[in-house]
DNA sequence: TTGTAAGCGTTATCAT
DNA sequence: ATGATAACGCTTACAA
């Protein structure tokens, strides 16, 4: 019966193995400190968990300091098989190439960070389907909770099943059956913003660019505001969703929508950065420029707008903040805030340039 | 004595809690699977890890079907636990905000998915000192390699420390002391690429528009390949580092290059794409434009690069081939692969647009 | 106030 | 070929 092997037999561990300690590679274990400082696992770890109250302090005091002579650091992985709780997070995101998305894991990041969180990525680099897979393999982790940065298309439902009782935040885009918690920016009043703001620049007609619809809330919210603010007023608007990459039509939509304006200045908005790119490149095959053939403004701000021709009028989105708020919100769920799920709507901001001055 | 609880009884089990795999919240477990099996935990295991060789079809076919019923996944913290081993790969990154890091974050990714690793991004946001914080919280989570990159103005040593005999791998940055596999830009021909593309363009006044160099390899490698390359073609070269946010002090050498060259047309190179942004804001501070009053070509290819003036000829990197190269040197480490540090340098490749063309 | 020991979900080492 | 069972590093009743 060799069971017990905290018998005080001389030192030779019964196993082969020396202690980690030693530096000899591994990671020094709770073990080890509580051998170093005479005391057992358990005071280690009541220290380690701030149930100080309870400890002599020349105790707690032994116990720190091999803490540190050993450079301990407990295992986030034994501690969450224990506890159930890893201080893991998930964070999902449709594709990194995006400034938008880059930004606001930027202030997802930082939250986490300092609520000791850590934050475990997973790129869908815009596959659609992958989502299933990004959200198995992130709770097999036993990530605590999940953000997902601008994702599912189409995955409404997986979300539901995979998600498994995990607290999880959505950003930017909407899935009205998955009670889940919503951060985004406020599209109607910015898109009313960048609308105003071209009429007020002397523009009459409106193209609204966007990606394709489909159902990506964000998308359709903008393209909703568009249509009734142009109806409000007055003033004539229409709405082009590029697929891939058929560039002719885009030029094709282009040309036409300054044809309807007959003599006057033809604006375009752009949905986002991607459509930015996208207009950009076919104002450059007509040859055409900004600010003088063709008043722009453009959704996200991005380094580079102010750079092009007399520079882009943006609409920023306060990405940092809306990374920061879904990680507090995902964070005091953690912590137990069952409240109803909550809708966070931050303002955009618009940067007003060259491309939208009246002529 | 209650320490056996596999004691045929009945069905309720000895503690309270019912079974988690009737998804009451809980994932499936391997007792579970093995429960509904009929087999021993063990078995289930071997299942798992391709011991087939000895098992009888029959109950190998059991078990997977369990397996199924119950979508049960093994524990990636639970097998880290045993095996020492968590299919955790960490990365960090100087600056997530640059589109290199993105791009090659990419390739990384790819690459870990497809051998089955998980990425766990840490994200310096370019405050110099947080490397120790990021080593020290990825190696907490047992992530079983590194990939640095472009990390580490200073920290050289720290790394050593650090990675406790994890395999690291480091991308864009040099660190002679460090014992690990390096991966880049082949930065010598990739420079030379650029300067002879200008000396053909007719330029003979160059300048070199860097970040500081520091003790950034690769900031320097360039900086010795330009001098090397001006100073053999008889061409006339100088160097700018520009500092933090000092735009007169560029907007001054932009001017001194220009007055150096007499009535020729001067030629910057940038030595990054933040460079090459710098260096457009100052230009249309100047208000010169690129190919006319100067001849411009940039490090790291970008989106937007050809839709800024005439067009910013670039000199791309492989940026997906380094992530992937990154990865699969570190996947192969962790194999077991003991070979002395490996070099992986991959071409540049020249974009040709309108800001270097011959006037 | 501190120590003992059981258990989290795996894998590995024995037996059988 | 399969099953007990001890470990992995930690937390937490419960005992002392």
């Amino acid at each position: 019966m060799p069971r017990k092997r905290s018998a005080p037999v001389p030192s030779s561990p019964a196993q082969g193995v020396p202690p980690a300690s030693a530096g000899g590679g591994g990671r020094a274990t709770i073990a080890d400190v509580a051998r170093l400082a005479g005391v057992s696992k358990a005071t280690v770890s009541r220290v380690l968990n701030q149930r100080d109250a309870l400890l002599t302090p020349d105790i707690a005091a032994r116990v720190r300091t091999a803490i540190e002579a050993l450079s301990y650091v407990p295992s986030p992985m034994a501690q969450g098989l224990k506890r159930g709780r890893t201080k893991l997070i998930g964070l999902v995101v449709a594709d990194i190439t995006n400034p938008y998305s880059v930004a606001v894991l930027r202030g997802i990041e930082q939250a986490c960070q300092e609520a000791g969180y850590l934050v475990v990525l997973f790129n869908l680099g815009n596959e659609r389907g992958r989502e299933r897979q990004a959200i198995e393999a992130l709770s097999a982790y036993q990530v605590e909770g999940f953000i997902l940065n601008r994702v599912g298309e189409d995955a409404a439902v997986m979300g539901e099943l995979a998600s498994a009782g995990r607290p999880m935040v959505l950003v930017d885009r909407r899935y009205p059956a998955l009670q889940a918690d919503f951060v985004s920016l406020d599209n109607g009043p910015a898109m009313r913003m960048a609308v105003e703001h071209l009429r007020e620049a002397g523009c009459q007609d409106l193209l609204f660019v966007t990606e394709p619809l489909r159902d990506v809330s964000s998308r359709s919210e903008r393209d909703a505001a568009f249509r009734a603010c142009v109806r409000e007023l007055g003033l004539a608007g229409s709405v082009f969703e590029h697929a891939g990459e058929d560039e002719a039509a885009l030029d094709a939509a282009l040309r036409q929508a300054r044809a309807a304006a007959g003599g006057r200045r033809p604006a375009v908005i752009a949905g986002n950065s991607v459509s930015t790119l996208r207009v950009a490149r076919a104002v450059a095959r007509l040859g055409w420029s900004f600010g003088a053939e063709l008043a722009f403004v453009g959704f996200d701000d991005t380094d580079w707008a102010p750079l092009l021709g007399p520079g882009l009028t943006t609409i920023e989105q306060p990405t940092a903040a809306l990374g920061r708020a879904a990680a507090d919100c995902l964070i005091r769920r953690l912590q137990g805030d069952k409240a109803a799920p909550r809708e966070i709507l931050l303002p955009g901001r618009l940067r007003i340039r060259g491309s939208s001055r009246p002529r």
